[in-house]
DNA sequence: ACATTATAATTCACCAGTGAACTTATAATT
DNA sequence: AATTATAAGTTCACTGGTGAATTATAATGT
């Protein structure tokens, strides 16, 4: 595909545009979960997850949330000092841990749901169905996309 | 405005699947920037705000890349350790710092071009112009929205 | 002129992430 | 069975970010 030479400066605002973007509703939802339920919205990612599985492992988690190994060790470590998540050796591989959530993990992210209704409905105002499903589409194929 | 349940932001996950692609993005460009120009992807970015500016303060540099004073003071100790970028007192302000490239620090803007077409260019392929032009639209929204 | 208020930058303790090198456990081959 | 390869987690040194408190300099009201 070819451009016109004025589609440039637009093309280099994208990623620019889409950080800033991303950043700037991190740092609203992470202001307002930890007043509510005392987590950060990547914690409370890792919760949902956790809580929608019943049973995963530190690297199915790491998959779903696209980060390295490492950072979901760090971030577990947190959990469990919180007393938000506890973890088993799994008996079929000795490798794996099995995480679950506690009492306070599951009430944690029941605390949250308002929250998330809240912040979901203020998109809908602000962008609009259509554009709402555009831009998802668009951030899959990034997602997806091999390299 | 109101929606079919099946469309609302909270249900397509347009939270999460806009920090994830974000995460994704960064991590790919900081391997390649790191390879060819020893810098991250944040630092190139402030880098290249400093070049455009030609001499910009650091209050300034925060508000353009959305973040604290105090991430820019670490990032600027980094880059000036690095001597990619040299500060100087404002005359006419003694509490500011003005910001300006070195020499390897134009070198290393310079040396990124070539990567920043490419992704460009990638991010055309997959997406489409129209796609682009609506993301970065909405993307605007939510970085100019008062709250 | 002086006291108050606002602004630019910094420091601190913390959370969050990377990539490389590593340990240990499981799976696959010979 | 012994060897080799693969996979799950961990550790380490590093970058990058927040928000609250602090310091130093301007700007403003009386």
């Amino acid at each position: 595909m070819r451009y016109r030479d004025g589609m440039t400066a637009r093309k280099q605002r994208f990623y620019s545009r889409l950080q800033i973007a991303a950043h700037t509703l991190k740092k609203i939802s992470d202001r307002q979960l930890l007043e509510v339920a005392g987590v950060t919205t990547a914690q409370m990612s890792a919760l949902a997850i956790i809580e929608s599985e019943e049973a995963t492992t530190q690297t199915l988690l790491a998959k779903e949330l696209g980060l390295n190994d490492s950072a979901i060790t760090a971030m577990m470590r947190r959990l469990i000092d919180l007393n938000l998540v506890e973890r088993v050796r799994d008996d079929n591989d000795g490798r794996s841990w099995l995480l679950k959530l506690t009492k306070s993990g599951s009430e944690a992210v029941r605390k949250t749901g308002s929250i998330e209704d809240e912040a979901s409905a203020k998109i809908d105002e602000l962008l609009g169905e259509k554009t709402i499903a555009t831009v998802v589409a668009a951030m899959e194929l990034i997602i997806n996309d091999p390299d």
